[in-house]
DNA sequence: CGGACCATTGATAATTGTCAAAATTCGTGG
DNA sequence: CCACGAATTTTGACAATTATCAATGGTCCG
């Protein structure tokens, strides 16, 4: 690990507020001086970042490890709604309107943050309009995400889902071998189905599938082995009617 | 109708931009000058306002009239994203990063638009600050939305989705009257089943079913009597196990 | 090594999709 | 205002997909 193992009192060195790209624009002495007023805070995993309905008085950026959105149904059924890693933020949306957040965010494994109070942040936007910007990007970005997500729930079937969220992870997640691509998963099986908005089971045998056709290979539960990639993206493009 | 029907000439009466929210902090000689840059245009039905993976050269403000913003798969499935009302508008995700737009958007009826070009509105941005704010405010809620519509697909039932959207047509373009409300509906059936991601069937067999239980009363194609609003409600939020 | 947790598999039920045909609605022109 | 044809919607029968429940098998950690 980090030597920073008191409380997290890393100072100048390594500032979250570096990786994150709404400050991408400003210059060094800006950062330190917001990461003056930052406070970080860590989580072990399990732990509740954010809860659904609350009234949050902070910005959130993910300064390690990764963490889930979610919501719930009455029935207790979860839907994910984004994975979050190392330089994402949460609150935003509650910081100009008084609205409360659509999801709950919960540490995936020991998670590192830094918060900023809406006030300092309202303040920061004020001062820099770049930043209000970069935001307007990143959640431009975002709601394309969203949009194909909605689409994929919406049209595609299930193997076309399924390859890309392996692609996805992938991309985020992987790890380059002579073999293919290692994927860490940051979900479980249960996770992942409930991202993708189906059963556990239904996971574990399109899983099955794909492994017995040889395009992937299950490590551990943790671990994918990517071995024919071409398929996934063809599969994940469309399917052979 | 009414008297603007030269290529819609309409100056300061009737401004497109004062129905839109994000200028809504704006003093009325600002919203004038505005309007002054803004350019109009009208679609036809069927028209298409936006092609998916254009780089739109402005942002378009809907002034009169319903459209939606859809995707299609390669295989000709489309999955309905939003449906456009007044006061609505597209083309900001492209505004400051230079990225195509990842949905089409199509006339349901006669539209009439405002367009302002990305360089005018990035100057607008640029001078009031309000402006940039109440553009995160928008995207915010439109992100809600979504997230909403996202879990609504993966983990709610076809039942709880189609009240749902019953219940949000009804405050949207819904008509109290001594019976129930009647719905204006800007989508046909199948226009509903491409918003719910379902076959075009199942959502007739859905409001056949919820018709014979005396819950609705289909009037036509486009109009839809809500009678039981209590059970809609209860059906949207809570299915029976 | 044991126990808790997580993942897989099998059998079956429920839901929704697909295709084809019939019925209804809509818009237009007489 | 009515009638006609085109477009849309509904219905039925059947197939495909996925959920559910239950049991088994693996994996991770102390």
């Amino acid at each position: 690990m980090e030597k920073c193992g008191h409380n997290c009192g890393c100072h100048h060195h390594d500032l979250c507020v570096h990786r994150v790209p709404i400050f991408s624009n400003l210059s060094d002495d800006e950062l330190i001086r917001i990461a003056s007023i930052v406070i970080h805070k860590e989580y072990k995993k399990g732990e509740i970042i954010l809860r659904e309905g609350e009234r949050p008085e902070s910005v959130v950026i993910i300064h390690g490890g990764n963490a889930k959105a979610y919501k719930y149904t009455k029935d207790g059924r979860e839907q994910i709604l984004y994975v979050f890693a190392e330089g994402d933020f949460f609150g935003e949306q509650n910081l100009f309107r008084n609205q409360v957040v659509g999801y709950s965010v919960e540490a995936l494994e020991p998670v590192k943050i830094c918060m900023i109070t809406k006030q300092r942040f309202q303040q920061l936007v004020q001062e820099h309009s770049d930043i209000a910007i970069k935001i307007i990007d990143e959640l431009g970005g975002r709601m394309s995400r969203l949009e194909s997500a909605l689409q994929s729930m919406g049209v595609r079937n299930l193997d076309a889902r399924v390859s890309s969220l392996l692609l996805d992870f992938g991309e985020k997640y992987g790890e380059e071998q002579q073999d293919g691509i290692v994927i860490h998963l940051p979900l479980s099986r249960e996770g992942i189905a409930n991202y993708l908005g189906v059963a556990r089971e239904t996971v574990s045998r399109k899983l099955g599938q794909l492994e017995n056709d040889g395009i992937i290979r299950s490590i551990s539960n943790k671990e994918i082995l990517i071995i024919e990639k071409e398929q996934l993206m063809y599969m994940a493009g469309e399917e052979v009617e």
